[in-house]
RNA sequence: GGGCAGGUGGUAGAGCGGUCAAUUACUCCAGACUGUAAAUCUGGCGCCUUUAUGGCUACAUAGGUUCGAAUCCUAUCCUGCCCA
């Protein structure tokens, strides 16, 4: 289901395949985000054309509207938006921390009180499961619990006994049904917790390793306010007490930058907002040319000293944006409004992140990673 | 020619004696965004400076009243409507 087909000598980062029942995955990987079923401004088959393998979609916006028992009707989710490729689904635990103020979270799961009808729905493990079984992802993952990066340890080290509970139950409730959902091939994955806290870390990793899962995330490390080596470090802590061959998918992140430092601690697969959201807010990330460097940099389009710029974003670069118009133009569909901009920005960043992940593959490939993870820097 | 209503910062449009460098919206400028309640949010937007319960210049123009005027008075110019 996974198989690693070269490590790197000097780092912890390797290449691989994960099979799924809808193509296989090259890692690294950097899953765009289509919470909704729908990449924002995109359609798949425009992002399949890019190259992108997988996806994310969430369970709690899906199972919230349209409903889980509709997708299952449409014939799941890859039917449903025509995705031709892998899906990976967040289990809604991110929204018992993102909602918080609409949440409340207890030992048999999260109740959420919508925003929008004012309803209150009640998510469980076994519940997440079900959804997720619905939906026909290729992985699913066990509902979790965390808080702010700032929580103190004792409610941190309760969120991780929760999660361990919570994995479990979703594990026999997955066991219990695969069989007969649209897509029994899924694959179920166990997310480690523990905030900043080495030893909390380590015991959750343990703890999830132990009830067994064929793939684990990373969680509660992109959640904002945190340091970037508190991040890492809340890597460094986890992944050594997870098997080593593996699938490791790190939460959230990031950052160029970040992935490929990820990368170098072990982690396999990434999912972010910043290419689509920032995308859509203005801001592009560009390569360095070769003679400036190893990194990017990024610009905000909507900046006046664009308005007469007749470049390309960037001249090298293959995604349709950069191929066929101008910053200036780009400058003008965004002041204006027009959603084409917003397109154009979304292909553009979600290009550029499939193009560094590729990088990144490539350069393991050829031993050369570590030199290159070591130049790659945020040039601003 | 006569009557009436108006002329406020990039725009629209509040204010109608002090708390006004002037509500608000838009435009514009800058910034933020990490398992998407996010095509969103925040800040700035007269000039100067030691960035401050600081200085200066400003609400058509010129005078005047007043301790004090964008606000009141007079004249002038301009705009719109109505009557000749």
């Amino acid at each position: 289901m996974f198989t690693i087909t070269k490590k790197d000598q000097k780092t912890k980062a390797r290449i691989g395949v994960l099979q799924t029942a809808h193509g296989n995955v090259h890692t690294p990987v950097f899953l765009p985000i289509g919470t909704k079923g729908a990449i924002k401004s995109i359609a798949a088959e425009e992002l399949r054309f890019w190259g992108a393998e997988m996806i994310l979609a969430n369970t709690y916006h899906l199972w919230q509207r349209p409903g889980d028992a509709l997708i299952a009707k449409a014939g799941g989710l890859h039917k449903f938006m025509n995705w031709k490729g892998g899906i990976f689904t967040d289990s809604g635990g991110f929204q018992a921390f993102s909602l918080a103020k609409l949440t409340k979270v207890s030992d048999q799961g999260v109740s959420f009180m919508s925003e929008i009808d004012g309803n209150t729905h009640f998510l469980t493990p076994e519940l997440s499961v079900q959804i997720q079984l619905n939906l026909g992802s290729d992985i699913a993952l066990v509902l979790d619990e965390f808080g702010e990066a700032e929580a103190d340890k004792k409610s941190v080290a309760i969120m991780v006994l929760r999660t361990r509970a919570w994995a479990k139950r979703a594990r026999l409730m997955h066991e219990k049904l695969i069989a007969n959902s649209i897509n029994p091939n899924q694959q179920l994955w166990g997310i480690v917790q523990g905030g900043v806290f080495r030893d909390l870390r380590h015991q959750s990793a343990e703890a999830i390793k132990e009830i067994g899962f064929l793939g684990y995330c990373i969680g509660g490390v992109a959640n904002g306010g945190e340091s970037e080596e508190l991040m890492y470090q809340a890597v460094k802590f986890s992944n050594p007490h997870l098997e080593e061959d593996k699938p490791k998918h790190l939460l959230g992140v990031g950052l160029p930058e970040q992935i490929v430092k990820a990368v170098s601690l072990g982690c396999d697969s990434f999912d972010c907002v910043i290419p689509t959201r920032e995308g859509r807010h203005g801001k592009f990330f560009v390569n360095l040319k070769p003679q400036d460097g190893e990194g990017y940099y990024t610009l905000n389009i909507t900046a006046e000293k664009y308005k007469e710029d007749f470049e390309p974003i960037d001249n090298t670069c293959d995604c349709y944006g950069c191929q066929n118009y101008t910053k200036s133009y780009i400058r003008h569909l965004f002041m204006s409004e027009e959603p084409l901009g917003i397109r154009l920005a979304t292909m553009h960043n979600l290009k550029f992140y499939l193009n560094l992940t590729q990088r990144i593959r490539d350069s393991i490939e050829t031993g050369k990673f570590q030199e290159f993870s070591k130049k790659y820097q945020l040039v601003l």
